[in-house]
Order: structure tokens, then sequence, then C-alpha cells
RNA sequence: GGCGAUGUAGCUCAGUUGGUUAGAGCAUGCGGCUCAUAUCCGCAGAGUCCGGGGUUCAAGUCCCUGCAUCGCUACCA
């Protein structure tokens, strides 16, 4: 396998959204990334890495405010977080971006001038269902016998006007263009995925907001009244970090750009931006590479199990490497993974104590003991009459390797190198070289045995640098090896060459490279383990509620409670309210619905309420009987999916699952409520 | 409800275009070695490849159907 010279690539992680600190999912985003352009820079090509922070929009403003900050502090407190803990995971990333950066700015109003001036932005007015009590538009089909759900007016047709870019002209084009182009989003999965999208008629994408509604963003070129929503922003990022148009670095790197992004991502991705790029006459990226999500003890991550995953912490207990290798290890690059504290305890004590950190140790043990430490000749005929060389074992590895990862296989890259390393167990066993020591005469033999050995250590300790680069340092230092130009690590041209350890190399007595985890070694608070009772507890069986992407994000996301204060009212509208104590008699979920329930309810009146609530997801319809909940009891009936509902039951909402009130004795049913 | 995915050994998962007795790691049991981080090597047990039907000389693999789980989406008073 050759590597190309001269390959230019450009790697880049989305741009993180500043609504909540980073987790797991950031952590293997950036960390694939890390891995494939550490690859990419041993292949000999020149690399640059881009991840940095998406800063704009109104969820920043409204978690600003909550906090008693502008936006520009709130948004400078978190990129940091995403900043500090990048270096503790040995990321190598080459720059860093924030939306908010002068720089950023200026190309995406550059951008959006050049895409408006081609024609490609219009200006559209659209008419609407609008009810002015809620400030938001309805569909149809949302409407209570043609009237606001909510207010029960008659809701009023109006218009707002927006600008779109016509992305649906170029639907053919990006269907032509990826089928042309198989790998252009990679595995095939998530390409199928893309291509069943463009079945359907694409829609213009709307790119603004009017100011009345949003002003935390970058404010049109072509019209002070509006600021860019979210796409322009957030994906022109890519671009602008290279200092697009006329940057040297954009010229130089874009040819080679690689995104990876996780599943939740692909449709801005996959078909926004390259119709961006296209209408803004710029080449496309060469490959959207797609990764899964990481549950955690078995379930999405979530803030309400309280399976959130910190790297940090998990950094702290067990070590950079261990971290990383686990990730790489465990997830099938695509697919989905489970995140385990015994996981990943089981992976360092098998992987990484008893096979990596043992055949180091054994290995070099054997050398200090035999030949002082220094690396012993081998004898050529010995070694060919004996059939001891280990070169095609190395080979093979480093080919298999080297196949893996250039299809971002770094579970079997890493299988590759494992492979290898249970050969050379086996090679020792075989070979036995304890006993091959006691016999004087077979020095030559016992030479050639260990010289073969320490080579082998030479590319097993250059094949884990991307996965691993502490460790491959660590190993490289202690085995004596040297690069040119003072690099860490030898380029896989300079790996492959058999025989490269120099006779007489001095090495340095054995470390543990990797101590043995006690199982229970259970340090953060976090532990998936422990969490998992509770979880049980809380859902009761239930299905639990799907986290909303808790993955990194070009931005849309919902923060799960940072819902804005509402303005204050007075406490004569507050007793307009009249909340009472229902006895919940009967429950049965509602047929052709996932989330509603229709309740009989016991109010203390002659006849029993019927009450439709959206607990589904939550609660089963058994654990509701008898239980006593709080109920707006002068709500304006409603019908939801045909069925009536006289009244409303007051549930708390974390984000992912709801929570009924409850009191501490049984009441009377009817009771009053302040 | 619509769209999509998944279901293979006790556990976590591989299984390319259908082709011998279905694989790996971990776990379990037995045996061996002592250079090594009580590590390593060998052997063994174990599977209705979710159920049912179909195509085929041949199905874990293709088609239909059912079940289960998960994701997106709609209803969320």
């Amino acid at each position: 396998m050759t590597n190309k010279a001269d390959k230019k690539s450009f790697y880049t992680t989305p741009i993180y959204y500043v609504n909540a600190k980073p987790h797991l999912g950031h952590a293997y985003t950036t960390l694939s990334v890390d891995v494939a352009a550490r690859y990419s820079r041993m292949c000999g090509n020149e690399t640059y890495f881009l991840t940095g922070t998406d800063e704009h929009g109104d969820k920043i403003v409204e978690a600003a405010e909550k906090q008693g900050k502008t936006p520009r502090e709130y948004t400078d407190e978190i990129s940091q977080l995403f900043q500090n803990l990048w270096p503790t995971l040995n990321v190598s990333n080459n720059d860093f971006i924030r939306t908010t950066n002068l720089d950023h700015i200026k190309v995406v109003e550059h951008l959006l001038t050049r895409i408006y001036d081609a024609g490609e932005i219009y200006f559209s007015e659209y008419e609407g269902i609008y009810c002015f009590g809620c400030e938001r538009f309805y569909q149809e089909r949302e409407l209570v016998d043609g009237k606001c759900p909510d207010h029960g007016t008659e809701p009023q047709k109006i218009k707002e006007a927006n600008y779109f870019f016509a992305m649906s002209k170029y639907q053919d084009w990006l269907i032509d263009h990826i089928k042309q182009n198989p790998d252009f989003i990679r595995p095939e999965r998530y390409r199928n995925e893309i291509l069943s999208f463009l079945k359907e008629p694409l829609e213009d994408l709307c790119i603004s907001r009017p100011k009345s509604r949003l002003t935390w963003g970058i404010t049109l070129p072509f019209d002070d009244n509006y600021v860019t929503y979210v796409w322009f922003d957030a994906l022109t990022n890519y671009i602008s970090a290279l200092g697009f148009p006329d940057g040297e670095k954009f010229n130089r790197l874009w040819c080679g750009a690689e995104h990876f992004v996780a599943k939740d991502i692909i449709k801005p991705h996959g078909i926004y931006w390259p119709t961006m790029l296209k209408a803004a006459g710029i080449d496309l990226y060469q490959h959207l590479n797609v990764h899964g999500f990481w549950n955690v003890g078995g379930s999405k991550m979530s803030k309400s199990i309280g399976n959130v995953t910190d790297p940090a912490e998990v950094t702290a207990v067990y070590g950079v490497d261990p971290f990383r290798y686990f990730l790489m290890r465990e997830m099938v690059f695509g697919l989905d993974a489970n995140f385990t504290e015994d996981a990943i305890v089981q992976r360092i004590n098998s992987d990484l104590a008893n096979d990596l950190g043992n055949v180091f140790s054994r290995i070099l043990a054997m050398n200090h003991r035999y030949f002082k430490g220094q690396v012993p000749a081998v004898v050529e005929t010995i070694e060919e009459q004996k059939g001891l060389s280990l070169r095609v074992a190395a080979d093979e590895a480093i080919q298999g390797f080297q196949q893996a990862m250039n299809d971002n296989a770094f579970h079997k890259g890493l299988i590759s190198i494992w492979e290898f390393i249970a050969i050379l167990n086996k090679y020792i066993d075989t070979t036995a070289p304890w006993v091959v020591a006691k016999d004087e005469a077979r020095k030559d033999e016992l030479a050639t045995i260990l010289y073969n050995l320490v080579e082998s250590l030479r590319v097993v300790s250059s094949l884990i640098y991307p996965v691993m680069p502490e460790t491959s340092v660590k190993m490289q230092q202690i085995l004596g090896m040297t690069h040119p130009h003072g690099r860490e690590y030898p380029t896989m041209n300079e790996i492959i060459p058999w025989n490269q350890i120099a006779v007489g190399t001095k090495m340095e007595k054995p470390r543990s490279l990797f101590p043995r985890v006690d199982s229970h070694k259970s340090a953060a608070p976090s532990s998936p383990a422990e969490k998992k009772d509770v979880t049980k507890a809380i859902s009761a069986s239930k299905a639990q509620h799907p986290a909303p992407s808790a993955l990194p994000s070009t931005g849309e996301k919902k923060p799960a409670n940072n819902e804005p204060l509402k303005p204050e009212i007075a406490f004569d509208d507050f007793t307009k309210i009249d909340l009472r104590v229902g006895t919940i008699l009967a429950a049965e979920k509602i047929k052709k619905s996932n989330k509603l329930l229709k309740l009989s309810v016991d109010l203390g009146e002659e006849s029993h309420r019927q009450i439709v609530a959206g607990i589904a997801k939550s609660y089963d319809s058994d654990q509701l009987i008898g239980k006593q909940v709080v109920v707006v009891a002068n709500l304006k009936p409603a019908k939801l999916m045909g069925e009536t509902s006289q009244g409303m039951i007051l549930a708390a909402n974390d984000g992912k699952e709801l929570f009924l009130s409850g009191f501490t004795a049984p009441l009377p049913a009817g009771s009053p409520v302040k």
C-alpha cells in the first residue's frame, strides 16, 4: 500500500453548540478526528485539524439571561470548557474557531453576499395561520374546530417575510453527485439515508430571522432588519477558518476536506452544505464521515437518567490513552456503541495490561537479562533455517492497519495490531527463549529471537500512535527510537522497512505501561453502574424517553431546562386558575397515539372528568390508577386525537421525562390547591 | 400512525456479492510454561443465527409476514 505524498488533508469536527458542557459524544467525535488526523500525518500528508464552538442563537441568549450574563460572557465561558478539554485528551487540533469571531462573521457576510448576488437567495413572504395570543404559526391540522387550541380564537392569516436559499433547484445535481461518488457520504447506511431524504422534493431553505425575533446572530449584509439563521452561520465555519475566499490556507487545504459528524446532523452536512457550496461556486468537501451514538449503561445519555458522561472525569480515573483506546476499540465507526465502566475496565485489563503492556514488559525484561538491554544482532542463517523471522507477520499487521484506517475502521486497525501482539506471545511461547538461554551454544539463536521481538515492538509502538500517542511515545523512548525532524512519530513509510532497530541500541528498563485496574475503582460520581438502579426506580420499567440528541451538533439544540421565565403576572391573574386535587380512576392509551393517555378523573363532582394527558411515555396506565394529581379544573375543554379533554394535569418536565405532582397524604377529590 | 434501523454463544459484537462442520474477544472448565503486569500458550463446552412462510441444488445472508427493541416524525390542554 502506498501513501500519496503531498496530499493535503483538512479534518473537521462540527462546531459544538455552547448550550451545555462537553460530554462523551463530543469527546468521541473529536477523538475520532484526532485519530484520523494523526494517522494522516503519519501518512506524510499535510494535515490541518479544526474544531470549535457554535455560539449564536436564541437559546444562547436565554441561557445567558438566566445566569444574569451577557451572551458574550456566557459563550466565552462555555467555549472555554471545550478549549480546556481538548489538551487533556491529547487532541492535536491546529485551530479552534468560534462563530463569534470577527473573521468568521466577515466570511459569513461574504458568502451570503456572493450567493445573494448570484440570485440564489430570494426574499419571500409566506402566508400562515397565526395566533397573536400564542405568537406563533399553526398548521391547519393543529386547530380545534378551526380555532386556536390555546385561546379558542379564530387565528389570522398573516404574512411573514424571510430570506430563502434556492436549495431545491440543486436537488437533482446533488443526487447525481452522491451517486457518482459512492463514498461522498460514508458509511453507506448514511448515504442511503440521505438519498432517501432526497427522494422527496426538497424545499428551499429559510435562512433568516427578523431581528424582532432574534438578535444574537449575524446581520444579513443585504438587509439590516434580519440576522442569518443557523446554517449560513454554523456551516460556514469550515471555510472561514481557512480564510475563504483568498486565504492561502483555503487555497491549499480545502481540496482535502474531511468532515466528521454524528448521525443526528447528516442532513445539514449532507444536503444543505453541499448545495450552499455549489451555489457559491466552491468545490465540495471530500467526504462526510458519519458515526453513531454512545449509549451509557445501556440507555441513551440523558440528564434525567443522570448518565451524561463527562470525558474529563473518565480520563481522570482511567487515564487518557485507555480512554482513547476504549472509545476507538469499542465503537464500530458508524454504528452505536455502549459505554460502561465494566467494559472499560475489561478492555484495560485484558487488552492493555495483559496483552500490550505485558508483551512489552516480557520482551524488554528478557533483553535486559540476556543482553544487558542492548539490541542483539540477527544471525540470518539461523533465522532462515529455523523460520524465526517475524517480518511477514509485521507486514500483515501494517497492511491490515492501513487498510482499516484508510476506511475509518479504527476498531479494525486496532484489531490488526492486537492480532500481531497475539502472534508475538505465541512466538515467545514456541521459541522459549528462557530454554535457549540455558545453552551457551545457542546464543545466536537467542539473539535472533530477541532481535525479532524488539523489532516487532518497534512496529507495535509506532502503529498505536494515532490512538495512544502518549503510550506510543513512551514505548519508543524506552526502545531508543528517534525520528527525523524531531517528530514524535514515524511515518508509515518509515515503519514498513524491516530490520530497522540498530544493533547495539541501548534500551531502558521496562516500565509498567498499564497497571491492572480493580473493577471497583469507581471514582466518577456519574458511574453508570450505580445510576442504573436509580433509573429503573424513576421510570418504572418504562421505555426511556429519547434524549434529545446528546451529541455534537451544529446547533438547533434545545437545552433541557433552560426555559426562560415568562413575564410577571398579577396575583389576580393567578387566581383565575382553579387548581384541584383529582383522583385518577381509570387510564387507557389512546389508539394511534404514542404519548396520549385518556384518564377518568374524580374531582369531587357529580360526574367524572375525561382528561387527555401527554404522559404515556413516562407512565403506564396501570401505575396511575388511584394516584392523586393537581388538575387545572377550569380550563376550556379541547379535543385531541378525537378525544375531548376537560382539564389538564400538571407534571414537571426536565426536558425528557415527565413527573406527576403528588401529595404527602390522601385528600378528598376536588380539594382546592393554592 | 408514517419512515428507518436492529434482533447471531452467558456478555459485547464480526459475518463482504447466498456456497463446506456459523466466527472473535471476554467469561467458564481442564491442561502446559515460568521470560513477563498471577501475565502467556493449548484444548474444551456451549448457538432453533427472534418466530413463521417463500425463492433456490444451497439462506444467518434474498423476498413476504409476525413479534421485540431503538431512532426520526405527528398528536403532547
